[in-house]
DNA sequence: TAACCATGCTCAATCGGTTGCGCAACAATG
DNA sequence: CATTGTTGCGCAACCGATTGAGCATGGTTA
């Protein structure tokens, strides 16, 4: 088949100028004096013709590629993955190309795919859940690409985040509240998560803070941050030797699918005997027996206020608190 | 901060030319007879200087773009987004730029990212569960950019699709022997999809054949084809006025997040007195109470045979049929 | 009639890599 | 010494769109 036809094609086919039908194409038609004669010709000339423009020639010689980047760590997640449909739509909302890199919470990988992406010159990128995003910040400072972190603080450029500790200890109430009689003044367990990652240390927090309003101590072996992944959870549970805990908190949906695994096996879950609350939101989880709550982290809010990073210009240090949702699950009530 | 750094800048510092120092930098630099000492001297000034190559500027001369487009309905679903997140990770194993763009399952955003990714000088595009896959097609064709159809068929494109009537087909069995004792013989419901879609009308075709086996008859309006959103399902089961169904054959997880909603309004859901049966798989939805069975598609052997056609060339018409895997759910056994 | 302006268009340089071709220097061979 | 080959490198055209500058043409004003 021919090769891809060029503005130099439609030029020719349509008797005039690649200026003008660039100008065209472009809409600048008006503002470069050309007729709305020509115009008209050079439009029904290009629609014709099927043709398409090369927007790598065109980003070759404009300053701006209105190319944003995004990088996340997973997609099959169902946070990460309304993460990802909103920021697409909110990019494409505002004629901006959005560009997504999925990097496994993989800290190499996650420099790979921004310096791929500032190869493609995109004009932002945004940092999603990164395990080190002042690494991505520094890739995109020297390549003069502006970086925004979202759901993981970073210091080195303007933040967007969940306000981990307030939904922390807001979830851990209400599980502590739904213990009550079954679990008399005992703690809870926390499961899940790495304790380096700033957000589930800010969850280790709150879950402490609403255990010690409660006037409940919590032993630090009840503290399992054994990493996110759902075998890992698995592992540690099944590890654990020490008196049963009277509730679970999970820090993820990643964790949980490890977590309700582990319960299924030991024959606690089907009659929702063991309580537990999640943080994240997953509309099946929610429906899990024993399932108390889950906080679901506001994706429209969070990815509004990047895009308004984004327009207003950010500083580094900048942090946008995001507050939490409480989800009520399995008729567990406010009181 | 200054303007990113060009190979012209990169041969001015290392004291050579430019095509000595692009030579070097993608790797033709031996064919080209650059000598070790110059290579070494200009990929040491590269790497102090950050400088990262400038891929339009290189798409725009190389012929072949190595950027391969992805159009997929939505992110915010299990089963994309192991399918984004495998494709992802098999481009990149084979050095593709991969690209996706997710269009809500809407026939016009489909065309307009199809027409978006031909601008970005993609190689191919996979159109994934395309409302429209001919029309991405034929916009393909025009460009000269390979397509491959996964998830629906097309009769213009090679396509990779689940084997939706052998799966419905087992699964629906399986519903059947489940509600054995209390259906006496009384027929299943369908609920969700579309029947315009191919995969619904497949997943109705083995519905029906399962049934058949069975000896027993399928009224129509027990085929609730009424859209994939949950609200849809949900709407069509409040309105639905015939005799109680004996089991619900729910044709997406979409779909099952209004059926459970509908379950559980009702009564119905934790004591797991009503028995379902889902197409595709999601990890908390399978651990929901009467919840017989899930048709998992096999989402690595799916996008295997993708690459494997855009390797070998496939020609439109050619289909390659993905065996679904049958998930029992809640100790169904076999038997 | 000269000076000036508006209109409608085109020219040619440019963005940053890539690549066919050729040139200089030197060695090896006849 | 003439010819041929090898090594190492640089020149300049090119990819396709954008854009500052400029050039006719025709009309208006002093």
């Amino acid at each position: 088949m021919g090769r891809r036809k060029t503005i130099y094609d439609i030029a020719e086919l349509a008797n005039t100028s690649p200026s003008a039908v660039s100008a065209v194409l472009n809409g600048s038609w008006e503002k470069r004096r050309i007729s709305r004669d020509t115009a008209n010709r050079v439009m029904a000339v290009a629609e014709e013709h099927g043709y398409e423009r090369n927007i790598q020639a065109s980003l070759l010689r404009r300053s701006r590629s209105n190319i944003v980047g995004m990088v996340i760590p997973k997609y099959d997640d169902r946070y990460f993955g309304m993460i990802a449909e909103r920021f697409e739509q909110l990019a494409r909302d505002r004629g901006l190309f959005p560009v997504i890199t999925c990097t496994q919470r993989d800290g190499d990988l996650e420099a790979r795919a921004a310096r791929e992406l500032v190869s493609y010159q995109v004009d932002t990128i945004i940092a999603t859940g990164a395990t080190d995003p002042d690494r991505i910040t520094e890739i995109c400072r020297a390549a003069g690409v502006v970086s925004i972190n979202l759901d993981l603080p970073g210091s080195a450029a303007p933040t967007v985040i969940s306000d981990n500790r307030g939904g922390a200890k807001e979830l851990t109430a209400l599980l502590l509240r739904t213990c009550n009689e079954t679990a008399q003044g005992r703690p809870m367990m926390f499961v899940g998560g790495r304790p380096s990652d700033a957000n589930t240390s800010a969850r280790i927090d709150g879950f402490l803070e609403a255990h010690a309003e409660a006037g409940i101590d919590v032993p630090d072996d009840l503290i399992l941050a054994c990493g996110y992944a759902g075998e890992k959870a698995f592992a540690a549970l099944d590890a654990f030797r020490g008196p049963e805990p009277a509730g679970l908190f999970v820090n993820s949906t990643i964790s949980l699918e490890g977590v309700v695994r582990w319960l299924k096996k030991n024959g606690r879950l089907d009659d929702g005997s063991t309580r537990f609350a999640c943080f994240d939101w997953d509309p099946f989880a929610a429906l899990i027996p024993g399932n108390v709550g889950m906080a679901r982290q506001d994706v429209p809010r969070m990815l509004d206020a990047v895009f308004q990073v984004l327009e207003d210009g950010g500083k580094p240090g900048d942090t946008v608190l995001v507050p939490c949702i409480l989800e009520y699950c399995n008729d567990t009530t406010a009181g």
